[in-house]
RNA sequence: GGCCCCUUCGUCUAGCGGUCUAGGACUCCGGCCUUUCACGCCGGCAACACGGGUUCAAGUCCCGUAGGGGUCACCA
């Protein structure tokens, strides 16, 4: 039999860095025994704009490079996969349940049986319901519907004996029947209820591995009753640890967002994004734009297999030493004997660092793409470029190097593309490295020495600069800090012969005499 | 509270009875490099929750205790 698992999304509208995690997970584990990964919409809850609530999450998947075999926009032989498209499976299903005596129909009002719950509760006993107003014939029925009572469908669960998983991440687990309730699986109006639906569809579906969150562990037992009670042949199943919040065990979740902006590094990581999305005017949505939803990344710039990687590690490793694997390396190595037991917490600057590394290793050319798309929503370059835009972009990455970590980092560089006149001044810097020391005294005799320099290359000027410090007999970083700020603006930036370079000898020179300028300004 | 799960540096983890005076990575802290910043390099701080067993030997096996978490819906 072929490996088939499945990612339940529900069409919220984001999808959040835990869920991804275990969509990866069953993505990994389909691709290693090269079988089929699905994507299965639960919206047993009926919302209405269904389409535009899961477009975000299935442009997470396309991003990630996540692809499913079946589920929406594929399609697949095994259809529908939307849970709310499957209505009558269900149906179908719960009276099967009822006609194998494995369910009833149960007459009961939700205060009837709120009230021997809080029976149970007060003498201290373990709550099992009475079945007072369970119905086994059709005269009993008749009695509770001319009383006027409406009735769901119940599971008969056994209440002796026990269940034993062999859970494939965490070895055996045994429940107690006893401990279990007879859960309604299909309400009066006639919809079912999630555990029937997700039961009778990763049948329909041919789902051989459910590998889900720990959460869902404890509802393990009621599925595999009505699993059984099908006669259904059981899926293997495998709980992954959840992904908890940053510096806590806490299970991660995206109501929680206040708590962790406490978080230091959480904030910083929001923060910087929230910089970004500003000066590229991208269109964010507040209750979204966090590092807990996998948008957030795609908006400010991450290469997805730097999340992809960085997950791949939250609760799964290969051995002590390895960190970096291609998808390629995921796929062979990965096992679910190897995920952990325990919940690992989602760590911002781990992350970050697998940022970094990722963009270190992507070909300039590559870097100039990825970057390209933030400088035009910043209305900084053309869309379509001109055909000048790519050799001045390429020299600007080649130069920034590492410093840009994220795409939406190249915006640091703006600079470059503003007006000689616009150009902003970083008070501080401009105080610091211009005004004292009268460095603008000596600012102004470099600019002599650039004017009429006949090569105006990163070479040429650095020439020009050295035997410029040696005759003058200054520091270097009097002037190379000058220049600095005088053409950029900012304290920092990368090499300034670089930086003079791409400005070009007029836009050097403009910028520079327009600092000196302001310099006696403020005087 | 019942049930279930979990417990190695701040964080992610390696460790499946002796090679552990516990290894790697991120963070953090020093230092070097230097033209600011970033990178890079060198070094440092830092953990087996606790208590009993089993064993010649326990981070590793067993049992308790404590702590953390998940779950107990006519939500998914």
């Amino acid at each position: 039999m072929s490996v088939r698992t499945r990612f339940a999304p529900s069409p919220t509208g984001f999808l959040h860095i835990g869920g991804v995690r275990t969509a990866l997970f069953n993505w990994l584990f389909a691709r290693k025994h090269g079988g089929q990964f699905l994507l299965r919409v639960d919206d047993t809850d009926e919302q209405r704009n269904v389409e535009a609530a899961l477009e975000p999450i299935l442009n997470g998947f396309r991003w990630l490079g996540l692809d499913w075999d079946e589920g929406p926009e594929v399609g697949g032989p095994h259809g529908p996969y939307y849970q709310s498209q499957r209505a009558d499976k269900y149906e179908a299903a719960a009276t099967a349940l009822l006609a194998g005596g494995s369910a009833y129909r149960d007459f009961a009002t939700t205060e009837e049986i709120q009230a021997e719950r809080e029976q149970a509760q007060q003498a201290g006993e373990q709550f099992t319901y009475s079945r007072r107003w369970m119905a086994e014939t059709d005269a009993q029925a008749d009695a509770f519907k001319a009383e006027g009572r409406a009735s769901v469908v119940r599971l008969k669960m056994p209440r002796e004996g026990e269940l034993l998983i062999n859970d494939l991440v965490r070895g055996e687990v045994r429940f107690q029947w006893a401990r279990e309730q007879d859960h309604v699986v299909q309400r009066a109006d006639g919809s079912c209820l999630y555990h029937l639906a997700t039961v009778v569809d990763d049948h329909d579906l041919e789902i051989s591995h459910v590998i889900r969150a720990e959460e869902h562990l404890s509802n393990t037992p009621r599925q595999v009753f009505i699993a059984q009670a099908l006669g259904y042949a059981l899926p293997e199943f495998a709980h992954l640890p959840y992904v908890a919040e940053p510096g806590s065990k806490n299970k991660l979740s995206k109501r929680k967002l206040e708590k962790y902006l406490k978080n230091r590094d959480f904030a910083q990581l929001k923060q910087h994004g929230e910089s970004i999305a500003e000066r590229a005017k991208l269109q964010t949505e507040a209750e979204t734009f966090n590092p807990v939803i996998v948008d957030f990344y795609e908006q400010i710039g991450f290469l997805p297999d730097a999340l992809i990687n960085y997950l791949l590690l939250l609760g799964w490793s290969l051995d002590d030493q390895t960190e970096e694997f291609s998808r390629d390396a995921m796929i062979k190595h990965f096992s679910l004997e190897r995920v952990n037991h325990s919940p690992a917490s989602f760590d911002p600057k781990k992350l970050l660092a697998f940022q970094d590394r990722a963009m270190q290793q992507l070909p300039v050319k590559q870097k100039v793409a990825q970057v390209l798309p933030f400088l035009q929503s910043a209305g900084l370059v053309a869309n379509p470029p001109a055909c000048d835009t790519a050799p001045k972009l390429t020299a600007i990455v080649e130069a920034a190097g590492d410093r840009i970590k994220m795409a939406g980092d190249i915006l640091d560089y703006a600079d470059f593309y503003t007006a000689d006149d616009e150009l902003v001044y970083d008070e501080k810097a401009f105080s610091k490295r211009l005004i004292k020391g009268d460095a603008h005294l000596v600012l102004k005799l470099f600019r002599e020495t650039l004017a009429p320099l006949s090569t105006f290359d990163a070479e040429a000027l650095e020439t020009a600069l050295k035997s410029f410090v040696e005759v003058e007999e200054i520091k270097i970083g009097l002037i190379v800090n000058a220049v600095r700020v005088a053409v950029t603006g900012k304290a920092v930036g990368f090499g300034v012969f670089e930086t003079l370079a791409i400005l070009g000898r007029e836009h050097s020179l403009a910028r520079i005499d327009r600092a000196l300028a302001l310099v006696v300004a403020a005087d």
